[in-house]
DNA sequence: ATCCTCCCCTAC
DNA sequence: TAAGGTAGGGGAGGAT
C-alpha cells in the first residue's frame, strides 16, 4: 500500500514538476536527481519550502518515509528524547541538516551531505551511510556534467538500495514459512486457541449495557451532529471563508466516550466498533466497495458481450468507436453543486481541517489544483500550498445519488457501458443511434449537468486507450477527440506515466532506460520490452505507445475474490483487542459475501506488521513501514458462514505468531468463489440436518458443536504447520501436501475420543453411497460433480481448477486412507457449518 | 508447455 | 487528530 501511495504521490509531484518548470525547465537544473528526502518534524526552511525546492530542482519529495524509497531523512536538530527514537526509525539512512538543500541550491549543484549530518547523529551514523557517502560523492560529480550521467547514477544508487530492501523482504518472506527459525526468533507468544475461546466467551459477557450506552450516545450525536452540517451545507452562505463542518465536529467530539483516551482514542484497541465505523468513513472503501453497489442497481444483463467477428467489421472502418465520461473533481462537484459561489475558489474534500494534520485531501476542484493540490496530499502540505482553501467533509451518500443519476444517463444513451468506477465509465458507440459520437458525448455531458449539478469530461477516439488520454486533455468539463491521424502526433511527446498501467514502478524503470516518452518508448522493439517487462505487460507497452488497444468495451466479470481490511488505527494492546477485531473483520467479510451471493473456499488473512526500528508513522495512526505477511487456508467445502469464516481466521491468525503490539493493518480475503445459486448450500444444510436427525441421531447428539468445528479446524492446522504460507485446511485433498500423505494415520490421531470418530474413520465409498440421494446430489454439487466420479471411480482428489467441472481427477495414488480423510473431512466440515448455523 | 500459487503493481 | 480499501492483471517460479 505504502508503494502506491507514494507513488501516487510522486505521480502529483512529477505532474507538478513538469508543469510548474514548463516554461523554464531548461534554465533550471535538475541539482537533486536521485534525491529523496524525507523530512522529519520541524525545519528552518519549512517542509513545503524543501519541498518546493525539490520539486524545481529534480528531487523527490516524501510524505511518507519508506527505506526503499527515501535517500535522505531532512531534520533539525531535535530534543534529545527524539534522537534516540530518530536513530533506530532512520534504518541506517543519512540523517541530514536542511543546510545541505539550501546550500546546494546556492551552490547550484548537489554538494555532499556528510558535513550537514545531524550533530546528534554524526558519530554513529551506521554502516549503510558510509555506502551512500560514496553514492553522493559520484552523484554530485556528475552532477555537474550531465543529464544522462545522473541518470545512469540514480539507476546505480537506487537499484542498489532495492537491493537492500530485497534482502530485507526475502527475510521477511522466510519468516512467513512455519517452524522457520525466524519465527521462533521473534519470541512472541502464541495464540492459543483456548485461550482464545476463553477470551470470547469473557468479552460476550463483559461489554454489558455500559459500552451499548455509549454506542447509543455516539450514534445520536452523530445525528445530531449531521443534521448541523445539513443544515448548514445547505445553507449558501456567503462567508466561505467559516467552514462549517469541522467546527461543529471538532467541538462536540471531546464530550463523546470515543475520545476518553486522548493518545488512544482512534485506534482498535479503544473502539469495540471500530472495524463498523471505520468503513462508514473511509473514502477508499466507498470507491472500492462502489461496484457491488452498481452492480445491484444496474444488473448487467444491460451488457452485450461484444462478438470479435462485429468488433474485426468495425475495426477497420476509422469512425471512433469509444468514449469514455468521467465526473471532473467528483467528490467536491458533489459536495458544492448547489453552492455556486464556491465554485472558482479552491476546495477540497477531506475529514480534517486541521493545518497540521495529516488527513488525506481526497478530491481537490480545479482552482486548488492550481496551487498544486491533490488527491492524496496531507491537508497540512494542501493548507500551507494554498491557506485559504476550503474543506469540506465527505457525503458518500450524495455521491451514490449523483453516480446513480450518471449511470442513469449513460445506460439510456448506450447499451454497451464499462463501468470503471463511481465516477467514469467507458462506453462502445460503434452501433450508436446518434451518428456524430462527439454530439452524443456532448448530449451526454449536457445532461449530466442538468441533472446532478456537476461537470463531466469526456474523450472520443479510436479505442479505450485514446479516449482515456482525451478525457485527461479535456478536462475540466470540456471534451477532446482524438482522429487516428492525431494519434501518433498525440502520443509522440506524452510522458510515459500518463499511459494508464504505467505506475511508479514501470516509470522507473523506463527512465533507467532514458525512455521518457511514448515517442521514446515506440523505438524500442517489442522482444526487447517482453524480455525486460514480461510477455503481456511488453506487448502492453509496444501497444500503447503506439495508440493500439485491443480492449473491448462492456466486459464486466463476476468477482473472484471479496475482501476487508483495515491499515489505519491498528494498534493492539493484548490478544482480546485483536480477538475482537478480527470478529469483527469476519463479520464484515461475511456481510460482504452474502450481499453477493457467493460462498468461499480460499481464505487469505494479511497482516501488516511494524518493520522493525519503524517508528510511530508520518500519518496520524497510519501503518507506517512494515512488513507484509500473508497466510492462506483452503477449505473443501465453499462457505459464507460466520462463525466458520471466524474459526479458520483465528486458525490463520495463529498461525502467524506475530506480538499484537507489532500488528499495524489486518485484511481478511476470501477467493474461490461460487455462486450460492450454484453450491445450493442453504438446501444442503437443511438436507443434512434432518437426515443427521433422523438417521443417525445418536451420534450427532453425543457431539458437542464446537468440539466438531474445533477438530475440523484442528486438522486443518495440523497441514498447515506442515505446508508454510500456504495450506489446506485438508491436507488428504491437496496431492503437494507432502508429509501428511505419508502417514494417513495423522487424521486418526488429531481426532479426540468424540463419538463422531468411530463412525466417520469407517466413511468408505460405501458409506458414500448409501447417503440418501438428495444429500449425494447436492455433496456432489458443492464438489462441483466431483463425488460422482469419486464413487464410480474410487477416487478421492479434488485439485482440479475449474469449479464447475467434473473434471477427470488425475491418477490418484492416493490410497483408501486418504479417501476416508476425504469423507471423513467432508462430513466434519458440513457438521460443522450445520450446527453453527442452527445454533 | 501449462498449470498453479504467491505475491507485486495499478487504478479509482 | 482521522478513518492509508478493493480487486483484477500479471510476473516469477515451482509442480506436473
Ligand atoms: N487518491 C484518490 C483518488 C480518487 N479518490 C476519489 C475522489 C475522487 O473525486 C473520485 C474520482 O477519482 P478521479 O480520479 O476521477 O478524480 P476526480 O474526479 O476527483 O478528478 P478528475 O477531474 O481528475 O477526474 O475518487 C480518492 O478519494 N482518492
Ligand atoms: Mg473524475
Ligand atoms: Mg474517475
Amino acid at each position: 500500500y505504502m508503494v502506491e501511495k507514494n507513488r501516487k504521490l510522486q505521480e502529483q509531484f512529477r505532474t507538478e514538476a513538469s508543469t510548474s518548470s514548463h516554461s523554464d525547465s531548461s534554465s533550471l537544473k535538475a541539482i537533486f536527481h536521485g534525491v529523496s528526502i524525507f523530512v522529519d518534524g520541524f525545519t528552518v526552511p519549512s517542509s513545503q519550502e524543501l519541498r518546493g525546492y525539490m520539486l524545481k530542482y529534480g528531487g523527490r519529495f516524501e510524505n511518507y518515509f519508506s527505506r526503499h524509497r527515501v535517500t535522505h531523512i531532512i531534520c533539525s536538530n531535535l530534543p534529545d528524547s527524539k534522537i534516540k527514537n530518530l536513530r533506530s526509525f532512520s534504518g541506517g539512512l543519512p540523517v541530514v541538516k536542511p543546510k545541505w538543500i539550501v546550500d546546494s541550491l546556492a551552490a547550484n549543484k548537489l554538494l555532499s551531505w556528510l558535513p550537514y549530518q545531524l550533530d546528534q547523529l554524526a558519530d554513529n551514523q551506521p554502516k549503510l551511510s558510509s555506502f551512500f557517502a560514496t553514492k553522493d560523492g559520484l552523484l554530485s560529480n556528475d552532477g555537474l556534467t550531465d543529464t544522462v550521467c545522473q541518470l545512469h547514477d540514480i539507476g546505480d544508487s537506487s537499484s542498489k538500495g532495492r537491493t537492500v530492501k530485497d534482502i530485507n523482504s526475502s527475510e521477511v518472506g522466510q519468516s512467513t514459512e512455519y517452524g522457520s527459525p525466524l519465527s521462533e526468533e521473534l519470541g512472541q507468544e502464541n495464540a492459543d486457541v483456548s485461550v482464545i475461546t476463553e477470551l470470547i466467551n469473557c468479552t460476550k459477557e463483559c461489554p454489558g449495557s455500559c459500552r451499548t450506552e455509549q454506542i447509543d450516545m455516539d450514534k445520536e450525536q452523530m445525528g445530531i451532529l449531521r443534521e448541523e452540517l445539513k443544515d448548514n451545507l445547505s445553507e449558501p452562505t456567503t462567508s466561505a471563508g467559516n467552514h462549517p463542518s469541522d467546527r461543529t465536529r471538532t467541538r462536540s467530539l471531546p464530550t463523546s466516550a470515543v475520545t476518553k483516551h486522548p493518545s488512544m482514542g482512534h485506534s482498535t484497541a479503544e473502539d469495540p466498533s471500530f472495524v463498523e465505523n471505520y468503513f462508514k468513513n473511509s473514502r477508499l472503501h466507498f470507491i472500492g466497495t462502489w461496484r457491488h453497489r452498481y452492480r445491484k442497481r444496474f444488473p448487467s444483463s444491460l451488457n452485450q458481450v461484444k462478438c470479435a467477428i462485429n468488433l474485426k467489421a468495425s475495426d477497420d472502418s476509422k469512425k471512433a468507436r469509444v468514449i469514455h465520461v468521467d465526473m471532473d473533481c467528483f467528490f467536491v462537484s458533489v459536495v458544492i453543486r448547489n453552492l455556486p459561489e464556491l465554485h472558482d475558489k479552491p476546495v477540497a474534500i477531506c475529514h480534517s481541517d486541521n493545518p497540521k494534520g495529516t488527513a488525506e485531501i481526497s478530491s481537490a476542484n480545479y482552482p486548488a489544483r492550481d496551487y498544486g493540490i491533490r488527491a492524496g496530499m496531507f491537508v497540512r502540505d494542501a493548507k500551507a500550498c494554498c491557506p485559504h482553501l476550503v474543506i469540506f467533509p465527505y457525503n458518500f451518500e450524495a455521491y451514490t445519488e449523483v453516480a446513480d443519476h450518471f449511470y442513469s444517463i449513460l445506460h439510456k444513451h448506450c447499451k454497451t457501458v464499462q463501468a470503471v468506477s463511481c465516477d467514469e465509465a467507458f462506453l462502445d458507440v460503434t452501433d450508436s443511434e446518434v451518428q456524430d459520437p462527439q454530439l452524443l458525448a456532448s448530449i451526454i455531458r449536457k445532461e449530466v449537468f442538468e441533472t446532478t449539478g456537476c461537470t463531466a469530461s469526456a474523450g472520443i477516439s479510436g479505442n479505450m486507450l485514446m479516449a482515456r488520454l482525451a478525457t485527461k486533455t479535456a478536462k475540466p468539463n470540456g471534451q477532446s477527440y482524438i482522429p487516428l491521424e492525431k494519434v501518433d502526433e498525440y502520443l509522440c511527446k506524452l510522458p510515459i506515466n500518463a499511459l494508464p498501467g504505467i505506475g511508479y514502478v514501470l516509470e522507473d524503470k523506463l527512465k533507467k532506460q532514458n525512455i521518457w516518452t511514448c515517442g521514446q518508448l515506440r523505438m524500442v522493439s517489442k522482444e526487447s520490452l517482453q524480455k525486460d517487462f514480461g510477455a503481456k505487460t511488453g506487448e502492453m507497452l509496444w501497444n500503447y505507445s503506439r495508440g493500439v488497444d485491443n480492449r473491448m468495451v462492456g466486459t464486466i466479470q463476476e468477482s473472484k475474490s471479496i475482501g476487508a481490511e483495515v491499515n489505519w488505527g491498528v494498534r493492539f494492546k493484548d490478544a482480546k483487542d485483536s480477538k475482537l477485531f478480527l470478529v469483527n473483520l469476519c463479520k464484515e467479510v461475511h456481510l460482504r459475501l452474502q450481499g453477493c451471493g457467493v460462498h468461499g473456499r480460499k481464505f487469505t488473512l494479511k497482516i501488516k506488521k511494524r518493520r522493525k526500528d519503524a517508528g510511530e508513522p508520518a500519518k496520524y495512526m497510519g501503518c507506517g513501514d512494515c512488513e507484509n505477511l500473508s497466510h492462506t487456508i483452503t477449505v473443501p467445502v465453499a462457505t459464507d458462514d460466520v462463525d466458520v469464516i471466524q474459526r479458520i481466521t483465528m486458525q490463520l491468525f495463529g498461525s502467524f505468531n506475530i506480538d499484537v503490539k507489532e500488528i499495524r493493518g489486518v485484511g481478511l480475503q476470501i477467493s474461490r468463489l461460487e455462486s450460492v445459486e450454484a453450491s445450493k448450500q442453504g438446501l444442503e444444510r437443511n438436507l443434512l440436518k434432518s437426515w443427521l436427525a433422523s438417521t443417525s441421531a445418536n451420534q450427532v447428539e453425543q457431539c458437542d458443536t464446537n468440539s466438531v468445528v474445533k477438530e475440523t479446524i484442528d486438522i486443518g492446522l495440523e497441514g498447515q504447520k506442515v505446508d508454510g504460507a500456504s495450506s489446506d485446511m485438508f491436507p488428504h485433498l491437496a496431492q503437494n501436501s507432502n508429509q501428511v500423505d505419508d502417514s494417513p494415520s495423522d487424521c486418526k490421531a488429531s481426532l479426540d475420543q468424540s463419538i463422531t470418530r468411530p463412525a466417520l474413520c469407517h466413511l468408505d465409498i460405501g458409506v458414500i453411497k448409501s447417503l440418501p440421494p438428495e444429500v449425494f446430489s447436492e455433496l456432489n454439487d458443492a464438489y462441483g460433480g466431483k463425488l460422482v466420479a469419486f464413487v464410480s471411480k474410487g477416487k478421492g482428489k479434488s485439485n482440479s481448477k475449474g469449479d464447475g467441472e467434473v473434471s477427470g481427477s488425475s491418477p490418484s495414488m492416493h490410497s483408501q486412507q486418504v479417501v476416508k480423510g476425504w469423507c471423513f473431512s467432508l462430513i466434519n466440515l458440513s457438521l460443522a457449518t450445520f450446527s453453527l448455523a442452527t445454533n
